[in-house]
RNA sequence: GCGCCGAUAGCUCAAUUGGCAGAGCAUUUGACUCUUAAUCAACAGGUUCCGGGUUCAAGUCCCGGUCGGCGCACCA
């Protein structure tokens, strides 16, 4: 088969639907137009027939008369996913349906699988996962979707960027994982012979770029945990990190909540959404309440990190969660917080005020030694972000660290391990600093 | 990793207590000058996921495997 290597294109169909709105039923606009796309649906009527085009903007009608239309026949006979080009002139049928008259048109690519049950499209996840393309085109929520991923990420960078954020990229391949509590995918390097992990964060390379005198950097981009699949958990996802030197944690949180909303009101023009049929605002200002706040709260009696833990033991095992000999009061009341809190976490709120041994990298909190100044925000029940004042103390860091790999040592796989070379850069000196991760 | 469920025509799905494997759409052929999942008529289309077993007889029951979905666990 032989099709034509390019074709004339200059009109899409949604634009054409904006255009031509005000055509009545029968009008003809006299205007020709060259649109192109996939053979979706096919009405043949003797000497007429209609076809539904779809293009990467929408659908558009595509109207033939066996008087008017060249290779009338041939193009009755096409299959459905075909890819044609059109010449032909914009009317709307008497019926009212805004078409394209066809006066030549030629056929560009041939489908030889069709795009399932036209009206249920493609069912079969395996087919859809595996073969995205088709389900792009059998099934329109996908690309929808896809598109407003693309339209997220364009304004998360943009919005960095106009507040004096500078886009970086940092290592994938490390030879230390860590920055976050996570297994790792392992691989080699066959020329230095030696293991390295893939990223499971960029946290601490963007760090040493704020100790090198960057004061507001970010990366987006991909990292990867060697954990379960799910339709909500891939083993590699996309992340947001931003470090801002001289903010304290409620500018970054101020911050945050402003990036969300103005990145819902950029793709969605409105705060307003939907989840899982729920609907929540973005808009701001999101709550902040104390990690203590509301598990307390919750459960109806004054619960903080200096809680005795057996205390917290016995709350937890109401959930059926047993803790572990390695948990601490600030695990168990971290772990309380997820089993207790979730409908107040379903409207976007911070929870602040983290516990000390779960936070290994940030900063001790000025009013309590036990806690941090760190933050994670929350909507539909998920996290969002996560975001604190960053610990720049070596020897503290150090120290951390040291923790850390007790944990490990007693069988914590997602314990982080001791990275000498940043505990080298803090004894640098660094500015001050806030940092963000925000996940997907 | 554990548990539950599923796999039948190109696609979406039926098939009663075990008793000749079916429909719609798509494909092929024909009719039709305003259709909208067009309609009407006809033809064709099958290793019932794979391998064993029980039975006169298995899509159906039993065992093993592969792939997939959901839930749990892990996590964002």
């Amino acid at each position: 088969m032989t099709t034509p290597y390019t074709f004339d294109h200059n009109a899409f169909a949604a634009a054409l639907q904006a255009t031509y709105g005000h055509l009545t039923d029968g009008e003809e606009s006299g205007d020709v137009v060259n649109v192109a796309g996939r053979v979706m649906l096919l009405r043949s009527q003797g000497k007429l027939a209609f076809a539904t085009l779809r293009d990467s903007s929408g659908e558009i009608q595509l109207f033939l008369l066996s008087a008017v239309a060249e290779n009338f026949e041939e193009f009755t006979k096409l299959h459905l996913g075909d890819w044609v080009g059109v010449t032909g002139e914009v009317v709307r049928t008497k019926r009212g349906e805004l078409s394209v008259k066809v006066h030549t048109w030629v056929r560009l690519a041939e489908a030889l699988h069709n795009f399932g049950d036209k009206w249920a499209g493609i069912a079969d996840f395996d087919l859809r996962y595996r073969h995205r393309e088709a389900d792009l085109w059998a099934n329109p929520e996908t690309r929808q979707a896809l598109t407003r991923r693309s339209a997220v990420v364009r304004a998360v960078r943009q919005r960095c960027w106009d507040q004096g954020f500078m886009e970086v990229e940092t290592p994938i391949l490390n030879a230390v994982p860590t920055g976050a509590a996570a297994r790792p995918f392992r691989t080699h390097h066959n020329a230095l012979d030696s293991a390295f992990f893939l990223r499971i964060a960029p946290e601490l390379w963007l760090k040493r770029l704020v100790v090198g005198g960057y004061e507001r950097v970010f990366e987006l981009g991909r990292v990867f945990r060697n954990e379960g699949v799910s339709p909500r958990h891939n083993p590699e996802f996309t992340s947001l990190e931003l470090y801002a030197a001289y903010w304290n944690y409620e500018d970054m949180m101020t911050f945050t909540e402003e990036l969300v909303a103005g990145v819902a009101l950029d793709v969605l023009g409105t705060t307003e959404v939907e989840y899982q049929g729920r609907p929540f605002s973005f808009a701001t200002p999101w709550p902040r309440r104390t990690m203590a706040e509301l598990v307390s709260e919750t459960l109806g009696e004054s619960l903080s990190v200096h809680t005795p833990r057996e205390r917290l033991v016995e709350l937890l095992a109401r959930y059926d969660v047993t803790a572990q000999p390695s948990w601490g009061p600030g695990r168990c009341l971290e772990e309380l917080l997820g089993e207790a809190c979730g409908e107040q976490l379903w409207h976007p709120i911070f929870v602040t005020d983290f516990p000390v041994e779960i936070s290994p990298l940030a900063r001790r909190h000025q009013a309590d030694p036990e806690l941090t100044e760190r933050f994670e925000s929350y909507a539909a029940g998920r996290e969002l972000s996560n975001g604190f004042s960053e610990l720049i103390d070596p020897v503290d860091q150090r120290a951390r660290f040291e923790d850390q790999a007790r944990l490990a040592a007693a069988g914590d796989d997602e314990a982080m391990q001791i990275d000498e070379d940043f505990v080298k850069s803090l004894e640098w000196g660094t500015a001050p600093d806030r940092g963000l991760g925000r996940r997907h």
